[in-house]
Order: C-alpha cells, then structure tokens, then sequence
DNA sequence: ACCTCTACTTTGAGTAGTCAAACTAAATAA
DNA sequence: TTATTTAGTTTGACTACTCAAAGTAGAGGT
C-alpha cells in the first residue's frame, strides 16, 4: 500500500504523462511544479518510487510509470472521481467546492466505501467535470476532446472542463457552462483573442482564449 | 489545527479522562495502553502537547486536557460520531464495520462537509452506539448509564454500547441487540458470571459478564 | 530504613518526507 | 568551439513521529 504521498506523485506523474510529447516520459520538473516542491525533493523520491517498482526513472531524462504504479494511479484517480460526483450528486455540494474536498478524501476511503458509492451512483462513467471514472479493474475511456479556443464556429457539446479552480469553476456554473449542455461558437477574434459564444438562448458571452482552453468539447 | 497524531492523543486523553478517579488525571500507561504506543513515545508527545497548550502535563502524575485540548478533542468526537451515523444511515453500512472507517474519516472530511452531513441527519444527538455528538460549539449530554453487568433482574432499555470491536457489535446485531431496544434481564448466577435476558419475545439469551460491561442500560 | 517493583523518563537511533544551497550535465547560443 | 543557461542532482539539515533499551522516582512491602 503506497502511502498518501507516494499516492500524490504517482497520480501527477499519472497525468502528465498523457499530456507528454516523448513517449509518457515526464520531466522531473513537470511534477516538482505540479505537486509544489522542490526539484531535489522530487529527485529524491523518483529513486525511492523505483526502488519499489513504481516507476523507472533515468537520471536528467525523466520518469515513466512501471505497471504496478500506473495501476496505483488509477485507482486514486477512481476513487478521487468518484467522490467528486459522490459530493454533487449525493452530497449536493457545489462542483466548485468539491476537488479541494477529493484531494483529501481519496487517500482517507477505503476501498469498501469506494464500492458502496459506485453503487450508490449506479456506476457512473464521468464525474462532474467530465473526466472519465477509471474501473475498479483500472479501464479508462481515452477519448480526447478538442479545446473550444482551437476550434471554429459552429455548434458543439461541453464534455469536459480540464480545469480545478474553484474561482473558475463558479464562473461557468453562473453561464451553465457544465459538461453535456449544448453551445455555439458564434464567432472568434483571432487578433484579440476572444471568443463569442451561445449556452442555450442566454445573452451571448464573451470567453478569452485561455479560459476557452479548459473547456473540451465534441462538435454536433 | 493539530495533526491527525494530535487529535489521536487528545481523544485519547479525554475519553481516558471521564473514567478517571481521580479528577480527570489521566496516566500515561494509560494512554500508552490505549493507543498502541510504548511508554517513551508518550512521554515525548505530552511534553510537546503541554508546549502547545493542550494538556498540561505533571510528570510522573500524569496529564489533564486544557481548555483547547478540550475543544479539539470534542470536535474529533463529534467528526467519528457524525461520520459513524452517517455511515449507518445514509450509506447504509454494516454498525460493527463503521468505527475502524470512521477513526480514519475524522482527520480527512472538512467542516464543510461535516456541517452537511449533520444538516442531512437532521442534528442527531447521538451516534449508533449511543455515544452523544458533541454540538459544533463542543457541548456534549453527560448522561451516564449502568452497566448490564452491574444491575439487577427486570426490564431495561439498551442506551449504550461502549466497545468498538467487529465481531462483538455483530454479535449483538444477530440478537437484534441496537441503542434503543427493550430488554429484560430475567436472571444472573452471580457465580458463574452468567446474566440470561431476553429480548423482545425472543428466545431468552445468555450473556458473560465482561460482555454485560459494555451494554448501558437504563431502568424502564 | 531498606528493598523491590512498577510506572515513567531519558537517550540514541530510525523512517518518511521535506527544503536550501552547492554542484553538474547537457542543451543552446555565441 | 567555448560560454552560458537550464534542468536536474547531491549534500546536509530539519520536522514529526516512532521504538528499544537503559535509567530513575516513588509507592508499597518487609
């Protein structure tokens, strides 16, 4: 049982890798940043997780994840999905609030807990943002989406929001901007760098590049 | 906001404390004894509890919570209760297999979502072993019981079941045994140890005196 | 008054995780 | 080719917690 810790980097590494141009190779940097350490700490620990057969780590070239780390991985990724839509759907928290709360708790539920709440939502594929739910035997739908920032006029479907601020999160759920619902992109100033859209028949909003970039979706 | 370790030691110490004789002194063997830890361990943590205010700490007499050990225990208290009924009634867990769960979830959930939780139970004023739930202002019902064990033939009500372990609280499910129910003691051999009761109109059962200890009942 | 036992304290050491700062390999620029 | 910059590594040190084992204070027995 890797501790809450180890657990922490694993999943970093987790999903830098998928976001990785050479192989699933991750720079060492990458995860000092993303987890808020420094780069000697992490060094540090990338031997440690090697010695137990988590990663395999190359001095100076970065880490990949090994079999058993990839599987600890997502795991956590499961349970910290599935308590996410446990605290909207049952909890009736607010999908703002809820990752801070499932950053915690991932590491604290056991794994009968994870099942009753599996069941208890009748096995949902997504949590709230739209990231897939690993399987308890660690499948993971893969579909990729394409940035609203990079994508033409037209009409699309929200399906995932890749983005954990709470701030931001508030924002979209003020203009219903959460996975499933309907948009149109009604136009795009390159030069500015803001883009017009349509939820439903509000009031068009106005949506900067970088904010459009969190926001995945499928056209239709 | 003291580490989970803390707020093991100072649950510890209070609930050592209400069984104390004299005053609410606690000894460090006790505490020892309680938490699984050598005589040393202890040592060195009430020295450093005393440094941050919450016990004070009279070597070789022992320990007694200050006012802020006080408050942070009730709210530890009132976290496990909470989660435990939580457990019991929403998530629909099994009672004997809710304490261990619970002893971890009282150092992850937040106060926000403790606050929910208690708001969804409607406030309960006690857990499903009958222990009182502190209110988030650290008031707790002192109310004490007799023991089973301790009392004479006639009929009882169950308030209390004061030992946490698995396979005893199963147990006691099997013979309908929860907080709450009716019951009469019908016999004791003082010198066998052996008290026979009967609950509800079930076939009358026989019980050993150290299992007797942790049934809290009240006279009806 | 002395001895002994028990409960407690002290000491020295170990694990897990972290940082700051000095150092170095390798990529990039000149 | 050499110099500079950047990314990563090493070293030494610290915090929080723990144990084993050696030492001691004080209560009770003789």
């Amino acid at each position: 049982m890797p501790s809450s810790t180890v657990e922490d980097y694993l999943k970093a590494i987790f999903q830098l890798s998928r976001k990785s141009t050479d192989g699933k190779r991750v720079a060492l940097g990458a995860v000092s940043e993303q987890l808020g350490l420094t780069a000697g700490t992490v060094t540090t620990m990338m031997k440690h997780l090697q010695s137990e057969d988590f990663v395999s780590y190359e001095p100076r070239r970065g880490v990949t994840l090994r079999e058993s780390g990839e599987k600890a991985a997502l795991q956590v990724l499961r349970r910290h999905r599935l308590i996410e839509a446990f605290l909207v759907d049952i909890m009736k928290l607010d999908w703002a609030d809820v990752h801070e709360e499932a950053e915690i708790l991932e590491h604290a539920i056991s794994d009968k807990l994870i099942q009753r709440i599996d069941e208890m939502l009748g096995h949902p594929s997504h949590d709230p943002h739209g990231d897939p739910i690993p399987t308890a035997t660690g499948e993971m739908d893969n579909a990729t989406f394409a940035a609203l920032a990079d994508v033409e006029s037209g009409h699309y479907q929200l399906m995932r929001v890749s983005r954990d601020d709470s701030e931001y999160l508030k924002w979209l759920s003020s203009h219903s901007l959460h996975p499933g619902q309907a948009l149109q992109l009604v136009s795009r100033d390159h030069f500015a760098g803001v883009i017009t859209l349509k939820v439903a028949d509000a009031e068009p909003i106005q949506i900067g590049e970088t904010a459009a970039q969190a926001l995945l979706v499928k056209k239709c």
